[in-house]
DNA sequence: ACAATAGTGTCTCTTAGACATTATATT
DNA sequence: AATATAATGTCTAAGAGACACTATTGT
């Protein structure tokens, strides 16, 4: 065989909710090329890795212990010229997390209207991790990934109002999500959101399919 | 940095619709490893080469020439164990092409409930290609990507017919396709099928995405 | 004439979308 | 009591699914 060799790193577009924006984890970089610019975090692929064992890996390294986050592979990039460095491909990958109480341990949520130009082709990855869960959220029980293990209704639809920048009926939003067999399961008991009534808990169930898919206003979007 | 080296490949889901089947494009390996194995075409990312560049440089070596084909990145697999010569890491790709008249140089459409094993892990990359292919259908207009430039509605209903084993009703489908803005453009022109009626001549509108979607009967499909 | 395919119309049922009211908590 | 949030019910409109008929070709 003869090909020309490449190194291959995995990054990551963590996202979450927070504040009822869409949030992505970035790092600063401290070392060249890039050095002191915002990137997403990210590292080579070892020996003997497979490439969802390094995201995992590089995920566990950040601070965030992989109890039942979502990861999957999102795309490669290669362009020749994207590392200064040399022929880099990096396979991006999409981590969607709950809300965190504390920080992840190196690096910053940032909104991700405010994310701006990030280091390497990082805003391509971002830009297409970021559609992806918006894509994902209509056509699959994913949106709860965003949710800690238990969770209100409410809680989910922020999810929504965050990521699609929609404010969805909470009469309907609640219909659907309710009567979408093995979405949500009932733990029977209450929590109080500070003020008003409190709201029924749920667990994530075992659906990952939503059909049919909640849609979202298309205005020309990709395909 | 430091990172350990890979070969980059790109291997290709070749998809089309002939007899009323999915087909794929196979060639049988000519060296080792796995000689004589049916695989997917493919080969090496060149030195200053991005991955679609690669993608379409090896469809149009294998007789394909890019004219309106759709192509696109699939996913990346890199399996410590996954070829015995070394590290390769490959990035599969997606292409949709019309029935051809002539086969394509080297290399036999076979149908995908017929393809067996395959070398490499290529039968997973098959299977991903081919779940692909299905699901956006379901959301896009993709499906006129197998029709040749000027095609009727009843070829256009044959491919969702093969790709998804199903029957939709022939007025049901034409309702939906034909009130889809953009899908489908006129040509004012009829073409006899050998019996009956011709049927009126449409190409592709530049309407990519399917609004609402045309949902095919799911039944425990993964996320 | 007959067979085969293309194209159109109607009815029903499900579901999304809009909207008002009642229920239960905190202050 | 006042306020804030949760939960449920009803109406309407749009679209999917089932179905019957007419139209235009080749044999």
């Amino acid at each position: 065989m003869r090909g020309n060799l490449f190194a291959v790193a995995v990054d990551l577009v963590v996202l979450t909710v927070r504040d009822g924006a869409l949030c992505v984890l970035l790092r600063e970089r401290t070392a060249p090329p890039f050095a002191g610019e915002p990137a997403l975090p990210g590292g080579f692929v070892q020996a003997r890795e497979d490439l969802l064992d390094a995201a995992s890996r590089e995920l566990a390294e950040i601070g965030l212990a992989i109890e039942g986050h979502h990861l999957e592979q999102l795309a490669s990039y290669a362009a020749p010229d994207r590392d200064p460095r040399g022929r880099v491909l990096t396979v991006g990958h999409l981590a969607l997390v709950p809300d965190l109480p504390e920080p992840p341990g190196e690096g910053a949520w940032t909104p991700v209207e405010k994310a701006g130009d990030l280091a390497f082709d990082h805003s391509r990855i971002l830009a297409d991790g970021v559609e992806r869960a918006r894509a994902k959220l209509e056509y699959t029980t994913l949106a709860a990934a965003f949710c800690p293990a238990e969770f209100t209704i409410s809680q989910l639809r922020r999810v929504y109002e965050a990521v699609w920048s929609t404010e969805p009926d909470p009469r309907n939003f609640s219909r659907k999500v309710t009567s979408t067999p093995g979405f949500l399961v009932p733990t029977g008991e209450k929590v109080s959101s500070g003020r008003g009534r409190p709201g029924q808990l749920f667990r994530r169930g075992p659906a990952t399919a939503l059909h049919p898919p909640m849609l979202r206003d298309h205005a020309g979007l990709p395909a």
